[in-house]
DNA sequence: CTAGAACCTCAAGTAACTTGAGATGCAAGG
DNA sequence: CCTTGCATCTCAAGTTACTTGAGGTTCTAG
């Protein structure tokens, strides 16, 4: 009656391998109730079925996609329900997608302002170190403009 | 002797305003060692001078760069030293610039799939809650392709 | 002199796990 | 049967960069 491929039950171990977990993190997710609490052998160890690794497999997609616990947890719990909400779970992604897209803008001038400065460092210190360097100094001053610093290593 | 504008002595509260900390991030930097501990009152205030301020303020800035506090111990200490090394300060600022563009790949490539897949439920869920959407069963398969979900809410 | 803001310390909480210690279980080779 | 070594177990503490809270003092303005 076993399918010899397609094994039936498993070991942490074995499920972390097929999910992309580590065996801690799978249960650090039981312990906050993220997945149900995984049936023991009489020694202790937890015994998963394909039902828990379809799960965490839609739990590390949702990690993939940068979700929190909190959204992962919502996301999983409307998969499991039976009456799902379609449209529940597009409000969480676009929020999400939202939150996504602030971070991008902040990072991209984030990217700017920096190789402006390592610019302005690579153009004026080319010789090597420089006793005077003043770069530091203007980064502590209240009005200076991170992004062009005026002088470096004059 | 002394200038009424430029209050060369203030207390943490002013401080923390005037470097765009919490008083309590100011504690907590003088704690790991970041600043040096202040000098105190009989009654056990911090007393902070202008140095002080400029060396919080230098901290801000690197802080907003997103250089962890690793990295800005290294650029403070680098602005303290007599002999500063300007070739040392780039390359911290390189090393950083460096992550910030793979962080920022990621969040790109995360914007694209994220918004394809709301795109995908916003297509097809227009009508509502649905109790046959598959999008969540989708992705809790091995070989499912998150960036275009196949169908939702069939 | 008193109310209230600001300050103090110390402990614990945050997110999402990882790491480590110390103990037990299990499968394979001899 | 026994040993070796990997996998597993639990529980506590560490990680980052701070914040929050409790409980108590000090400063300042009216």
């Amino acid at each position: 009656m076993k399918s010899p491929q397609a094994q039936a039950q498993m070991n942490i171990g074995l499920l972390a391998q097929r999910t992309g977990f580590a065996v801690s993190a799978i249960r650090y997710y039981e312990e906050v109730g993220l997945i149900p609490p995984a049936v023991r052998r009489p020694s202790g160890h937890r015994v998963y079925s394909v039902e828990a690794q379809e799960m965490l497999t839609l739990i590390r997609h949702c990690r993939d996609f940068g979700f929190s616990i909190e959204e992962t947890r919502a996301l999983v719990s409307l998969s499991s329900s039976h009456d799902r909400d379609c449209v529940e779970a597009r409000e969480i992604a676009q929020l999400h997608l939202d939150t996504v897209r602030v971070k991008l803008v902040e990072l991209q001038n984030l990217e700017r302002s920096l190789s402006k400065f390592v610019q302005a460092c690579t153009d004026q210190c080319v010789g090597g170190p420089a006793p005077k360097c003043t770069i530091l100094n203007d980064l502590s001053l209240d009005d200076s403009k991170l992004a062009a610093p005026a002088r470096c290593c004059g």
